[in-house]
DNA sequence: CGGTACCTTGAGGTTACTCAAATCCAGTGG
DNA sequence: CCACTGGATTTGAGTAACCTCAAGGTACCG
């Protein structure tokens, strides 16, 4: 256990080096250079504990500075102009934040801490001149952005066309999946948002959330006891999520 | 009668240039410094003209080149499992297709010309390569896949959310905001796409958007012939639609 | 132990979908 | 110039899915 792979920097402080950091190859850090990680090292942020229910920031506000999470979860929405939620996504550790907001410095929308959660900042001067000097980061960024993209539009599949237990089973099995990564049990979990939030994301109401949720419960795919979930029949939820999602597009490539 | 209300670029060879360009002001190479429009010049490639129907790309196709629009419209779009179209966007003259692509360097959708169009390409090794040598491209690009973002984040919330009224106010006002960007009439013009497409796009069936369309007639917000689309109440369109948009989130600039 | 917020369940209404048929339109050939 | 034809669009009738409104139930917290 003296042996970890990670570059050994002494430390007495935990986490003082993105190098460190337990979500390292989760993080975009991981893509920089040495140098880069130096400033990077220099400039972040590592802000305190935030949290349940607080801010990270509120759309409209000047891009301060770009987020990753380190623990917990956040959620990001947007206001309808009848005060509806409408919730954009959900950041879980290692997830950066803020990203659309580069166009025009400012945050398009909401973030809020669904639990009590840590995040590192980086300001946003410091990221647009390390952004400025480094094509490579520059990639990086183009990359996130373009797979965010990827992602939304998958969403815009998800919420626009598909009946209720496809959205239900796609949402679970992408969180399933996400936790994965994260080294988290994929087939039990615990939601850290409730079910209006699941419902402003998948465009739904609370009640069909709910009211899908009992029916796959009652067909054995799923057992819920409200937050927590229990993917039973991972298949059976697969193949209801398959129904919605774009084919695979590769084609046979064939010389 | 002698005077049709085209641009008029004297020449030979029009646009031999980028600089020459009549969508100049609306394609990303306006952000280019000079040497980096010789060499934009240098590697950018002038298709043949492009027939409607024909394919740009197909999806899984490895990216080969960043493509901006110089004449015509493209469509975007995503298949299903089952083999059903999902329009992601389309694309008018000075609009960039493949930037979504970059991440994986593969494209994730279709892209395919609605009437004859004339496109210019950059092949994706010249493309990174003045990514990798220009901090200020990259930024550039960054910031158009953001608003890209925002766009399709908008998307999301008209496809999943709205009634199918207020989705096409929002799809006509939308095209409406293009076309007058390139000075285009912005309350009478022709709909490339056919109703199939605008359906996909929206998330309706064929017949919602044509009975919507002619609800909208008969209240005399619009005048709809086939393809050809009037705006008589610009008003009343935007009272419809802002049922949908986000808020501007701009908060009080107080200090 | 009571309160509050969250979640579930039920009944009825509304919107958009499905299936089906009529109409319109552009392009073609006479 | 007109008739013809196949595809696109519109219109109609009935249905299914989801929403709304309303009432119970449950869990957490003081």
């Amino acid at each position: 256990m003296t042996s970890k792979s990670t570059v050994r920097t002494l430390g007495e402080q935990p986490e003082s080096h993105c190098q460190d950091c337990a979500l390292f190859s989760l993080c975009f850090a991981q893509e920089a250079s040495p140098d880069e990680l130096a400033e990077l090292n220099r400039v972040l942020k590592r802000r305190q504990p935030i949290e349940r229910n607080q801010h990270l920031f509120h759309g409209g506000q000047s891009l301060k500075s770009v987020t990753v999470v380190r623990s917990g979860s956040v959620k990001g929405y947007q206001l309808s102009q009848e005060g509806d939620e409408i919730v954009t996504g959900f950041y879980l550790p290692g997830e950066i934040i803020g990203l659309d907001g580069l166009a025009n410095e400012v945050h398009p929308g909401f973030a809020v801490a669904l639990e009590d959660s840590r995040t590192c900042e980086i300001p946003l001067a410091d990221f647009v001149r390390m952004l400025s000097k480094s094509p490579k980061l520059n990639q990086v960024m183009l990359k996130l952005l373009s797979e965010e993209m990827t992602e939304t539009r998958e969403l815009l599949l998800v919420v626009g066309r598909l009946d209720a237990k496809t959205r239900v089973s796609l949402f679970l099995l992408s969180l399933s999946r996400r936790l994965a990564r994260r080294n988290q049990d994929p087939d039990q979990f615990r939601l850290t948002m409730d079910r209006r939030d699941i419902a402003n994301y998948l465009g739904l109401t609370i009640e069909t959330v709910s009211r899908t949720m009992s029916a796959m419960q009652k067909a054995g795919t799923i057992e819920v006891r409200g937050k927590l979930v229990r993917i039973l029949e991972r298949k059976a939820l697969e193949q209801q999520a398959r129904q919605g999602l774009p084919e695979d597009n590769r084609i046979a490539r064939s010389g």
